[in-house]
DNA sequence: AAACTAATTGTACGATCGTTCGTACAACTT
DNA sequence: AAGTTGTACGAACGATCGTACAATTAGTTT
C-alpha cells in the first residue's frame, strides 16, 4: 500500500545518488557546472567514475539533477522557512533574513549555488540554461509576490527587483572580497526600501 | 626621440596579440575563462595553436592578460565618458548611463565581462582571482567617490553598495532572461535612491 | 649578402575529459 | 536453488586539454 522501497539495492543506489549530487552541488558551487568533472567527482567520493556515470548516462544529465538537488536545498533553507509566517511584511522581512543566512553560513562553500551557475550559463543555450532560467523565474515571482501581499506597495515588481539585487550584490561581495560586511549593508538596503515602500502616502 | 616601434616584426606581433585579447574577452565573457581554451581560441583566429601560446607562455598568463584587456576597454567605454561631467550629481548619472549601456549594447557578447568572471573565480584562490577582485575594489571605489561628490548625500558608501547592485542585477537579468526591461527597472532604481540620497532633511 | 632576431608554425608529449563496454556481485523473484 | 535485476567496477576508447621544443618564416642589422 505504501510507497515505500523495499529493495535494498534501489535503496542503496539511492542513497549514493544523494551523497554524489551533495557533493556535486558543493563543488559547482565553488567552479561551476563545468569545472565539475565526472573524474574528480568519482575521486573525492573515492567511488569509481563510471559508477558515477552510471547514474545519470551523460554529463548534462549530471548537471541538470545538480540543479535541481541544490533547488531542493535552496527552498527547504530559504523558502519554507517563510511560510511559517502568514503573508505580509512578516513574511517578506523572514525570507529575506533567511537567505542572506542562507548564503552567509555557506550552505553551499562558494556562497549561493545560483548565483555561480547563472552567470557561468546565462549566455550559453541549452537545457541547462533552461533548468536555471527557470528556478531564476520561479524565485523572482515568489519573491514578487511576498512582497505584493503587503498592501501599502504600490509597485512590488520593482521592489522585488531591488531587494533580490542587494541579496546577490550581497553574496557576490562576501565571497570574492571575503567581507562579511556586505550582508550588514544589504541588511540595510533591504530595510530602508521596505520602508519606503511601505511609508504610503 | 619618441618612443613609436620601428621593428615592423613586434609590431605586427602586438597586433596578433591584441587581436587574440580581443577575441578572449569576447569568449570569456560567454563561456568564461576557464572554458577559454587556447586552442578553440587559435581555431576562430586562424593562428596555430603553439602561436597563441606563445604570446603567453602560459594559460593562467594569457587569462590575466585578458582580464587586464577587458579592464582597459572597460574604462574606456564606462569610466573616461562620466570624467567629462564635472564631479556631483550629474558625473554619477553619466557613470549609471554609462554603465547600462555598456552592459546592453553588448560590447561584450555575454554581457559584463566582470560579472561573469567574478561569479566563476571569486570562490578560488589564485592570480586570477587576485586580480579580479582588485578590479572590482578599484570599480566599487570608484562609485563611492563619485557619490561622495554629491554633498548631501550622508552615506555614500551605502549608496554606491546598492547602486552596483542594480547595475549587475539589470545585466543578470537580461542575460539570462533576455530581458531588456530589466534595464528600465535598473533605471528607476537607480534614479529613485539617488533622488532619496539627495533629498536632505 | 650574411648574420641575427622576433613572431609563428608543426609535431609531439602526458594528462584528463566524457563515454562505452563487459563483468562482478549483491539482492530480489520464482 | 536457479534465474533475474540493479548497482558498481575496471579497462579502454577517441578527443581535447595545456605545454614543450625544434624548425620555419619574415624583418632588421651589419
Amino acid at each position: 500500500m505504501d510507497g515505500v522501497k523495499v529493495d535494498g539495492r534501489v535503496e542503496r543506489g539511492e542513497q549514493t545518488r544523494r551523497q554524489i549530487l551533495r557533493r556535486a552541488a558543493e563543488i559547482a558551487s565553488v567552479e561551476g557546472l563545468e569545472g565539475l568533472s565526472i573524474g574528480r567527482l568519482a575521486g573525492e567520493l573515492e567511488v569509481s567514475k563510471s559508477g558515477v556515470f552510471a547514474h545519470f548516462g551523460s554529463k548534462e544529465e549530471l548537471q541538470l539533477a545538480t540543479v535541481r538537488a541544490a533547488a531542493a536545498i535552496f527552498v527547504r533553507q530559504v523558502v519554507d522557512p517563510a511560510l511559517v509566517e502568514p503573508p505580509g511584511l512578516g513574511r517578506l522581512t523572514r525570507l529575506m533574513d533567511g537567505w542572506l543566512a542562507y548564503s552567509q553560513n555557506r550552505t553551499f562553500p562558494g556562497g549561493c549555488f545560483f548565483y555561480a551557475v547563472q552567470a557561468e550559463f546565462d549566455a550559453r543555450p541549452g537545457r541547462v540554461r533552461d533548468a536555471i532560467a527557470g528556478y531564476a523565474r520561479e524565485w523572482n515571482t515568489y519573491v514578487r509576490e511576498t512582497v505584493a501581499a503587503i498592501p501599502e506597495v504600490a509597485d512590488p515588481e520593482q521592489v522585488a527587483f531591488e531587494l533580490i539585487a542587494f541579496l546577490e550584490m550581497a553574496n557576490a561581495q562576501s565571497v570574492l572580497h571575503d567581507d562579511p560586511h556586505a550582508y550588514d549593508r544589504a541588511r540595510a538596503a533591504v530595510r530602508n526600501r521596505v520602508a519606503q515602500a511601505t511609508a504610503a502616502a
